[in-house]
DNA sequence: GTAATTTTGTGATAAACTTCACTGTTTTTG
DNA sequence: CAAAAACAGTGAAGTTTATCACAAAATTAC
């Protein structure tokens, strides 16, 4: 029934017994916790390895606790009735997701569907022991405020451009905003995350069809390619100038 | 400059030389703050009164402190480029706003433009002592993330609909959520809170035109009914029920 | 490496929604 | 309470976007 259990937990390899505080430290919210309290929590933590395109939370299911990506990307997604989806938010290495049970009373259901973009290993932490954790340990507390605070401005930002701008704009503004997000150091804009014209436009919020006749356009015009499901942001400047100029 | 010095500042009439404590109480993160808590923070507190369109706070100004409110109702809106505006949140007595700037790395700024839907009043708290507060007072903390949770929570409901829906059916799920927050015990679903369908119709995300069209039927099916800027749902039944037929 | 499967590109058509224009109504203000 | 201002209703026209259909390309699986 509860995905987590169904997931295939593996002890990070031979890495496990020497120091899982180590990749603690480089999610967001433990990056100044004391090394005292940080061991506490790790003793509670569990791996998960999983696949790209499994499910691991499911948005009518109840919420167990909250995870951390240690690496690999995820999607988070909301269906209506008729199961169009959308994608509200996506998150990677170092992030938390399914924070927003915590302490919530206006439901027990996880507020969304989270599903791997690529293989990666999660931790997984209950929701009592974290609830615990945050009532002890006030620097954690105040990070996972933080951590709160930006996730609600960046979809409040998010909120304002599904409703208020027109496919292309929005298709542009989401080229620009993955590529802030999701490039590495050696590759400066480009979007390190496999995904199809399907998935960019559930971000964007309209069909593949529309996005992909803005892809079109953008890739005559030498701004954006497209290799092996991954895209490439070739002229950052002119993408950026588009949202600014009357096309 | 800063709206906040512009606003008349006014000691709740005798009362505030009582117990500003009492009010405060009546704020949802502070229900359960112990009486020393409380009181070290009330110290630190602004009473603002403001009236009906007044703009407390504005997207692209400095952010300087979190907003409480004692007395009537907020919406918080944030606009594009070519002055669309959207509003992404209705607030009213007991809740919070501004909270997105604490601890912000991302940007100093308020996330979104806040103007008083009634008159009211409001709890000012800079933001340094809030942060002080709560790195000291975990109960505070643990109540922020509580909060903070469920404003998530809303908040990817409303981009799922947004993104999703058609009008019809975001204007009458509209209705629906609005009719359940912003009762009170005498009108069981009615809409407390003085709105004109121009600014119903950018909570939806849409125009006037359409909401107006929307209306009209409703109005005609005796579902719902407006007098003097208030919304009146005669019949919620009726009106969930629209949501789960194909019309 | 080839077949099977999935994904993508694009024209044509249809539907939904916005915009415009204007009249009527309600609310506010002095 | 009357005048002014703001707001609302509605048809018609115009635009944007979705949907459909199908061929082509890319990716995955064996």
């Amino acid at each position: 029934m509860n995905p987590v259990h169904a997931l295939e937990e593996q002890p990070l390899g031979r890495v496990r017994a020497l120091k899982i505080e180590d990749f603690l430290r480089r999610i967001v919210i433990f990056k100044d916790l004391s090394e005292k309290s940080l061991r506490l929590i790790a003793n509670r933590i569990q791996t998960l390895t999983v696949k790209k395109g499994t499910q691991v939370i499911c948005e009518d299911e109840a919420a167990k606790g909250v995870f951390f990506i240690h690496s690999g990307a995820v999607k988070l997604t909301k269906q209506d009735e008729s199961g169009n989806e959308i994608i509200v938010c996506m998150k990677q290495k170092g992030d938390v997701f399914a924070e927003a049970c915590l302490f919530s009373k206006t439901s027990l259901m996880y507020p969304a569907t989270a599903t791997m973009l690529q293989d990666g290993q999660l931790f997984f932490l209950d929701k009592m022991e974290l609830e615990k954790g945050l009532h002890e340990y006030p620097e954690l507390a105040v990070q996972m405020i933080q951590y709160m605070s930006d996730s609600l401005r960046e979809m409040t930002s998010t909120l304002r451009d599904v409703a208020l701008l027109d496919v292309y704009a929005k298709t542009v503004k989401t080229l620009e905003r993955l590529g802030n997000k999701f490039n590495t150091s050696t590759s400066r804009w480009n979007i390190e995350i496999p995904l199809t014209i399907q998935e960019f436009a559930t971000v964007v919020g309209t069909t593949r069809e529309s996005v992909s006749r803005v892809f079109s356009k953008l890739k005559k015009e030498g701004i954006i390619d497209m290799k092996s499901r991954k895209i490439i942001i070739l002229d950052m400047c002119r993408l950026c100038a588009l949202m600014n100029t009357s096309y």
